[in-house]
RNA sequence: UGACCCAUGGUGUAAUUGGCAACACGCCAGAUUUUGGUUCUGGAAUUCAAGGUUCAAGUCCUUGUGGGUCAGCCA
């Protein structure tokens, strides 16, 4: 080992939004502390890049001996929801994180909120529009030409108070006015021209009821729910950027304390052969393109939990893209990457025959089984061993087998040997076909010296993977690919949007058999089906009903090779 | 002909803050293997461009180029 190395035991380098908080630290701001939040709307479910911002923000408040809220930014009833509230909680805790205290609502704060709006129309620093929406766009200019004042920016306090009052009061309709802050309509940053922070919404909030008819912009609730809460470090995505200016100025026209949250922004996460809006994953779910928000082929948080994923491999992979401003893509391969290698190490080897092709044993006895010992793990001694069943008639793959076979093809073929995985070696005496010319059945010879554990010297190229006939399982088996056949979905013709890129074959049902030990599998349960892949009970199984799906293939050189 | 942000192998992220460009995934080759898995060994591949400062630039300066964000009474 070089000095060098010597030097920095495992340090590992900081992301810049650890930088800005160990700079913090060192300078004693905010008396030491790291409160962080992750601020989720509930207008749809959680997907692999909020697990990333869940990651990062509760990662944050452990590294840091921190705290970090789960507040929900429900400041607009009409697309918000419980179902999403109870899916958002369920989602977090699953993670494996736990928030501080208790769930946090900007909608707790509305009281605080409105009394901030009187505040500012006091000030002179707010105004009631009677513009029409329209008209408000049509006057704020572009990003390179200035905006035009609107005509009722010089209302006095009192009429502005007023008018406020009978917003909230209801006596206006939707869209009828709109409460302004009054900024600089000439300003190169098209937040800062007099932003809209109430509007009216006669809408019933799902906590709020109909208390309210106005409701705030999200600019003007959330750095002051991150004030309210604390907050030291309001981490959020890139497109937020040019809000930080109007996140600082309400803060600063409204408290007089020297605390101030703040605000930093990072590049959100992308993954490639998927997409990650929640309004195109809404649109999946709404035409039925998918079965739901937790369907196995989904990038939600729900989505994959039911496909197979563990907490630990999504907490790994959240960890392995890192954190920096640039806008990146990721490769599926390396959240596949990160299942697998914390599946591993983890979960029971099973058999089980996808696409079975009987084999006969010709020279076993008819009515014989012997129980065969098998590891259950060959990376952990420690999750012991199982009987498996063994008799004349078995299952293999269909793929295991071929008449006539490419060079380096190490399967059963005509005339040749393998061992069953944990059996004997067999040779392949005898071919079956149907009228069509397909195989249905190919007949073996066993050689009894064989038998797995005896110190037979004979070596043979193929293992393969079984279940014998009359004691198998039949389960179905959901065999899952990438929801979209384009790397980046939107890349599409003219005319046409992601959906002409959906895999019509990103589900294929397959009826498996199974080893009897599989009986007791219960919902959620994950195993390695040996040579196959990693597979995982799905909630729709029951008892005598297996369902599984497959959370993803094992890494395979043969095919890479031979597609 | 606006403001702001970003630019390092195929992908993503580092580089002790001006000192030998590395880590992971992927890819290729080999070894091991009763999973064509795992594990192990080796390999190919990187600083957007041009100038400048400096003994020394991925890092600092200038000018370009390319990409992104912003014109909801969405978040």
């Amino acid at each position: 080992m070089s000095s060098k190395e010597e030097e920095k035991p495992g340090k590992k380098a900081l992301n810049f939004i650890e930088e800005i908080i160990e700079e913090d630290l060192r300078t004693g701001k905010n008396e030491g502390r790291v409160h962080t939040r992750f601020p989720p709307e509930p207008n749809g479910y959680l997907h692999i890049g909020h697990a990333k911002s869940i990651c990062l923000n509760f990662g944050l408040a452990e590294k840091y001996n921190g705290l970090c809220n789960l507040r929900f930014d429900d400041t607009n009833p009409a697309k918000e929801e419980v179902e999403y509230v109870d899916s958002i909680l369920e989602d977090v805790k699953w993670l494996g994180f736990q928030w501080h205290d208790k769930p946090y609502y900007a909608s707790d704060y509305f009281d605080q909120l409105y009394a901030w709006a009187v505040k500012l129309i006091l000030d002179g620093k707010a105004y009631v529009d009677d513009q029409t929406a329209e008209e408000i766009a049509a006057n704020r200019g572009t990003p390179t030409r200035p905006g035009n004042e609107s005509p009722f920016k010089n209302r006095s306090v009192e009429e502005n108070l007023q008018l406020f009052e009978q917003m909230k009061n209801g006596e206006y309709k939707d869209g009828e006015k709109v409460l302004r802050a009054k900024i600089d309509m000439s300003s190169p940053n098209m937040h800062l021209r007099d932003p809209a922070i109430y509007r009216i919404k006669h809408a019933e909030h799902h906590r709020t009821g109909n208390k309210w008819c106005i409701y705030p912009m999200y600019d003007f609730a959330h750095g002051e729910s991150d004030y309210l809460e604390g907050i030291t470090h309001s981490v959020c995505t890139l497109e937020f950027e040019v809000h930080r200016p109007l996140y600082d100025w309400f803060i600063s026209n409204l408290v007089e304390t020297e605390y101030r949250p703040r605000q930093i922004e990072f590049a959100r996460l992308n993954l490639n052969y998927t997409v990650m809006s929640k309004r195109k994953l809404l649109t999946l779910v709404k035409e039925k393109y998918v079965n739901g928000w937790d369907d196995p082929r989904m990038p939600t948080i729900s989505g994959l939990r039911r496909r197979g994923f563990s907490p630990e491999s999504i907490r790994n992979f959240a960890e392995k893209v890192g954190v920096a401003k640039r806008d990146n893509v990721i490769d599926v391969g390396l959240l596949e990457f990160c299942v697998r290698e914390d599946l591993n190490r983890k979960v029971p080897r099973v058999m089980a025959v996808l696409d079975p092709l009987k084999i006969v044993i010709i020279n076993y006895p008819v009515d014989q089984v012997e129980y065969l010992e098998i590891e259950n793990n060959p990376e952990d001694e420690k999750m012991g061993k199982r009987e498996m069943p063994f008799s004349r008639e078995i299952y293999i793959e269909k793929a295991d087998f071929m008449e006539d076979p490419p060079k380096k093809y190490f399967r059963l073929i005509p005339g040749g040997e393998v061992r069953l995985k944990a059996g004997y070696i067999i040779k392949c005496e005898n071919i079956i076909k149907n009228d069509a010319a397909d195989v249905t059945e190919v007949h073996c010879s066993y050689d009894p010296e064989t038998k797995s554990g005896s110190d037979s010297s004979r070596k043979v190229k193929g293992t393969l993977h079984w279940v014998s006939a009359t004691h198998a399982l039949d389960a179905e088996v959901r065999l899952y690919d990438r929801l979209f056949l384009n790397e980046n979905p939107d890349d599409v013709d003219e005319g046409m949007d992601y959906k002409s890129n959906i895999n019509p074959e990103s589900l294929r049902m397959v009826h498996a058999k199974v080893e009897p030990g599989l009986e007791s599998a219960q919902v959620l349960d994950k195993f390695q089906f040996q040579r196959l892949g990693y597979f995982c009970v799905d909630m729709d199984s029951k008892p005598g009903k297996l369902v599984f799906n497959r959370t993803v293939t094992l890494r395979d050189s043969w095919v890479k090779k031979n597609p």
